[in-house]
DNA sequence: ATTATCTATAGATCTATAGATAATGC
DNA sequence: ATTATCTATAGATCTATAGATAATGC
């Protein structure tokens, strides 16, 4: 009656770790913007034989798809064992405020989102949804003025991506001020107060994004 | 003394037009997301010879990077023959209204851009190094408020591209409509109050961008 | 005469698979 | 006995170039 468990065996454990290297090769080509890359060359950098990919992988295509999958999953699966509060304006800001820190601990995901281009923000898997929720419920407690949920969603994950740009091309910059300051912004682009603004970007801090 | 004519004769017209078909045919490969073609399957789509091919380019990275380059022009050129006006905040919100408004005059060049990711906010020949200076600008006239610039760039970038990311989604959507109201949320963001900022948005319809 | 384009092709590279090898389950 | 991995390779595809053809300049 219970779900099958994750891991059955040894042969299914080492079956695994193959899949997870094929797409952490892809991951580092992908975040390299290197899209023209030969089966080869991938089985090479996972370390794996270039008959395993087709045990795993159809083609190149499914790989890389399934790669940009993984990554996305890292940023929406963020949010799961975070503090909640009753104030869905505060849910938002911290969780822009983590996705913007999450940039110094795993640069490599970042950087396949960042290279994948802006369709990211439209993915039902990545955290658009997520943040579509949080932001239609902070307008509906007065928190945020009313505004076309897309349209803030799009403005939000933009100005997020672009921060991130940013903090990828500065690695020596302070990435938890740089993202305060471009959260505070984005409320204040969503009608918030300065001073309310502030409280929740300097406040308590986010807690440690997990992977 | 005059500097050469941009075209000198025959030959050199028709080795141009090979060459923008090249580019062009780069755009609508790049435009879909397939940077894994062959050259043949461009030369192909540009109904030219596939030996032309190294006539123009060393290698497909090259004429990829060129076309990614030429739709980039596109953009930093709209400027070129834009009303100037002596208020800095009014120039950064006709180039924001007047870019939101290319996706529906040309959004193949767009796409390009949507799908070459958000680095493109750091090249030095698209629209940032102009949009950097004109914020500078306003913010030392006291239109916006003092914020880091290169944050406000990547603010207002990241926004721009979720917009014109919404209305490639979108194609019924009023994109002058939508593309007003972002400008709008960035200028609040950027400090200015709701009349100012509704002031810059509503009144005179931008220029039709020129292509 | 010059120059760009086009066609044809040799050689390199890449993909997909078959069959051998190694590891684990029962 | 089963299953995944690995090695080797046939066939397909792709790249870069050589040489022929066509168009223009002078």
């Amino acid at each position: 009656m219970t779900a099958e468990p994750a891991v059955r065996n040894r042969i299914d454990r080492r079956r695994e770790r193959t899949r997870n290297a094929l797409l952490a090769a892809a991951r580092k080509f992908l975040s390299e913007g290197r899209c023209a890359v030969s089966i080869q060359e991938i089985t090479d950098a996972a370390d794996v034989g270039f008959g395993s990919f087709y045990n795993h992988f159809e083609s190149k295509d499914q790989l890389f798809d399934e790669a940009v999958r993984s990554a996305l999953q890292v940023f929406s699966g963020m949010r799961d064992g975070v503090t909640v509060t009753d104030d869905p304006a505060e849910v938002f800001a911290v969780n822009f405020r983590m996705t913007g820190r999450l940039q110094r601990q795993a640069p490599e995901m970042v950087r396949v989102l960042l290279n994948s281009g802006i369709s990211v923000l439209l993915r039902e898997e990545g955290p658009a949804p997520h943040a579509r929720r949080d932001i239609i419920a902070a307008q509906e407690a007065g928190r945020f003025e009313p505004m076309d949920p897309d349209m803030a969603v799009m403005a939000a994950g933009g100005a997020l991506l672009g921060l991130l740009q940013l903090l990828d091309a500065r690695p020596d910059a302070d990435a938890a001020a740089l993202t305060d300051e471009m959260t505070f912004h984005v409320l204040r682009m969503f009608g918030m107060s300065t001073q309310s603004a502030q409280e929740l970007t300097t406040s308590t801090p986010p807690p440690q994004p997990q992977l």
